[in-house]
DNA sequence: GACCAATCTGCACGAATTGCAGATTCGCAG
DNA sequence: CTGCGAATCTGCAATTCGTGCAGATTGGTC
């Protein structure tokens, strides 16, 4: 999403007042790679402004979700807001739940097949497994993979077996 | 999922009994393609077997679940089910919510930067867009792109930007 | 046929949101 | 700077989707 002073314009020219808690809100969010829950967002608003509510937070969300300035994830659990709205994906820690944001290319080299009809317009990519401190803390430590590419191996996807009997 | 014969050998290995509520529920999962909300599913059950309890699909599929004869999916809204358990993804219509199973190959090809540190084990991929029967409806009628494979195009992933000033 | 654990059903409870209504406040016009 | 009306804010009720519980039943083995 845009910052601050950008998000307030916008607000503006669409008729949308600026309020010190959308302001707040704002603030919090910019750069926010946490992928915060509204929950966990008003709790970051609370204790800077005690009085301000959750409905409002929620309000906002909403409101920037709205304008495209936010991605929501329904992941299970709460939503959760994303405020990087380039074109990426997730990995979520299947222990901590933790989400990081994760860029895959040579996505046009997938085979897609059972779409029959289905005319795609997106696609949504979600990995699941260990983040590094969950992996770190569950096994002995890890060394390799450090920077730069990595590669999905499992999961290829074979002939669909029959169903109905 | 396997059919209703084998889950009833495969519930009574696991010590778990064979009611005449699950043999219903095994019935009407098997070989169903259109992703059940456990509500949905109630409402099948409820047809055949009016006394049936709400609750008692919600234990059931949590069950099957933990059993690994089902996979859940949390889309947003109702967690929905897929006896489908083999490897596969999913097509959403952002429109009437009907899930498709689709089949991605060549994941392996994929190439993904930002996981430092991530151990990936497994991914989701979710399609959205229209499913045949909202695609006639909304727009003209489309004839291509009739069977067999398909690609994605959009949506490949350019540097990220930095998202803090 | 009996027995005991596993189930079933109905209901209360909990988490995550959304709907409402009255009190406030932003932002433009004078 | 003041006023006004629409947009907001806040608190609370209401919803949706599940899960926890407890008492009445029932499956499956001896």
């Amino acid at each position: 999403m845009r910052n601050p002073a950008e998000l307030t314009s916008a607000f503006r020219a669409r008729g949308l007042k600026v309020t010190p808690q959308r302001q707040l809100l704002f603030r919090l969010l910019h750069g926010n790679t946490a992928h915060p829950s509204a929950e966990a967002l008003f709790a970051l608003a609370h204790a800077e402004m005690p009085g301000i509510s959750l409905r409002t937070v929620y309000q906002t969300l909403t409101d920037l979700a709205a304008m495209g300035e936010l991605d929501s994830l329904s992941l299970g659990g709460a939503t959760r807001f994303d405020p990087n709205t380039d074109p990426h994906h997730h990995a979520q820690c299947s222990r901590c739940g933790a989400l990081h944001d994760v860029y895959v290319e040579q996505l046009d080299c997938l085979e897609v097949r059972g779409l029959d009809g289905f005319t795609p317009n997106g696609a949504t990519i979600v990995f699941s497994g260990l983040c590094a401190a969950c992996t770190t803390l569950t096994h002995t430590p890890v060394g390799a993979e450090a920077e730069g590419h990595a590669r999905v191996e499992q999961f290829s996807t074979p002939t669909p077996k029959e169903q109905s009997p």
